[in-house]
RNA sequence: GUGGAUGUAGCGUAGUUGGUUAACGCGUCAGUUUGUGGCACUGAAGACCGUGGGUUCGAGUCCCAUCUUCCACCCCA
């Protein structure tokens, strides 16, 4: 028995339909912003991920699906969303076009990761990409349409953290006093922590380690040495949320895990697992890093199977729309007549079932009863000789008298 | 990558200290005589007991390995 692969899953019927449902629900927030939906390929030349996501970072180091295909070139499923979207926007001239920009996506990523609660190999990740303004203004607007989808989902308990990691002047300026502070205590720090050091020191403040967050203790933070520009930025975006009343904290370990970005980072967390369920930030670097003009962006990304955990719980009724009309038919001249009447009424979108087993009457009705058809039309010898027949309501158990004609039966659904 | 738990028909479970044809519920299918469902009754199909080795006269039950699932670390959505 051949099984699916860890860390992916199958999304039966019953489910897909709620999917639909909150999927909508989240693009009609986007829509309302203007975002415009786009999709790209779901594998990419490795290159654009080293380069878009960063060399050091985990994903890219340990996560990546990569391979090389028969032309052996470097292939990789793309683990996340904005690095695939940011090449499109340049491939396709999109920085021509008015300014800003504004894309949405609601595609698989693939991460060669250990499995674990919220977290599987194949995800999905409805994201939203705003590049071209460089304005705080924008921040706050990304970070409302966030907060929307949660509203639009009636998902209440969730928590909104924000930081910001400044831009390449201020941060490298940080990183140097951060190395000065750990480097006194450096060989009492964890192993993972030590190889930290040089690549991304800001992460060590992240660290889970009992002793690494006792060194940690009165480590200089990142948002005391924003440079003007960084700093006044980030006051603008905390002082707009305030005056929206908007809810948020700020959460200086919030770093993240993808290199690009600047500024500007946020999560929201599910207040019940601690799980982010929506992650984004600025990253003001990554279009000119891809060869473009110097272009400033922002954007988020959020989990579906970790938002779906959550809608769960507030809607769990989101159903497919019932059958419509059953059927039942008895004999090879009333099966063509089920079927002229069947085709006609399908293409007018309304679902039709009818035998094609060549079942028994009593076992195509208790079928009509358990697939929960609306109501039972019987095709038998006599009704195709008078032309008439009988459609039932299997709820009220109602029955009224049509000739069999698409139309007529139609009215009576 | 590291650690812990798990694995019996589609689903949920039972299987005593290893011993003849692996049980039950739900579900599926079919019947309960004349063309009207939901209930009830009867019956059927469906499991090489995750996989591969080993111990034993004999293993679903013991041992080892491996895989899956779940959870934690790491990291993230």
């Amino acid at each position: 028995m051949i099984q699916k692969p860890k860390g992916t899953r199958d999304l039966l019927p019953t489910e897909s339909y709620r999917w639909q449902e909150a999927e909508r629900k989240v693009k009609e927030v986007l829509e309302s912003y203007n975002f415009k939906e786009i999709r790209v390929p779901v594998f990419e030349y490795t290159e654009l991920f080293q380069r878009g996501v960063g060399e050091t970072t985990d994903v890219v180091q340990k996560e990546m699906y990569t391979f090389d295909d028969k032309g052996g070139r470097s292939i990789t499923l793309r683990p996340e969303g904005t690095a695939g979207v940011v090449r499109a926007y340049l491939e396709n001239g999109m920085g021509s076009m008015p300014s800003p920009v504004k894309l949405w996506y609601n595609m698989g990523m693939y991460r060669y990761e250990n499995v674990q609660k919220g977290r599987l190999r194949e995800f999905h990740q409805i994201g939203a990409e705003l590049i071209g303004s460089s304005s705080y203004l924008a921040d706050v607007d990304v970070i409302l349409m966030a907060n929307q989808i949660f509203k639009a989902l009636n998902i209440p308990n969730i928590q909104l953290n924000i930081n910001s990691i400044g831009c390449p002047k201020c941060r490298s300026e940080y990183q140097k006093k951060l190395r000065e502070f750990i480097g006194k205590n450096l060989d009492s720090y964890c192993d993972t922590c030590k190889t930290r050091f040089e690549k991304n020191p800001m992460r060590i403040l992240d660290c889970k380690e009992k002793r690494c967050k006792e060194f940690n203790v009165g480590a200089p933070m990142m948002i005391d040495y924003l440079c003007d520009e960084c700093k006044e930025h980030f006051e603008k975006v905390k002082e707009s949320l305030t005056a929206l009343n908007v809810k948020f904290e700020i959460d200086s370990g919030i770093v993240r895990g993808l290199d690009y970005y600047t500024k500007t980072v946020f999560e929201f967390i599910d207040g019940d697992s601690g799980l982010t369920v929506l992650g984004g930030g600025r990253y003001d670097g990554l279009v000119q890093e891809f060869g473009g003009q110097p272009t400033p962006a922002v954007g988020f990304a959020t989990g579906v199977e970790r938002l779906m955990e959550m809608y769960n719980v507030n809607n769990p009724d989101a159903e497919e729309k019932k059958v419509d009309l059953y059927i039942l038919s008895l004999g090879n001249e009333e099966s063509k007549k089920a079927f002229e009447i069947s085709e006609k009424l399908r293409s007018q979108n309304l679902k039709i079932e009818r035998d094609i087993f060549e079942r028994s009457f009593k076992a195509q009705m208790k079928y009509a009863d358990k697939i929960g058809a609306r109501n039972l039309l019987v095709i038998g010898e006599e009704e195709l000789k008078t032309n008439s027949a009988k459609i039932k309501n299997m709820a009220t158990g109602e029955e009224k008298e049509v000739s069999l004609n698409a139309d007529e039966i139609k009215n009576l659904l």
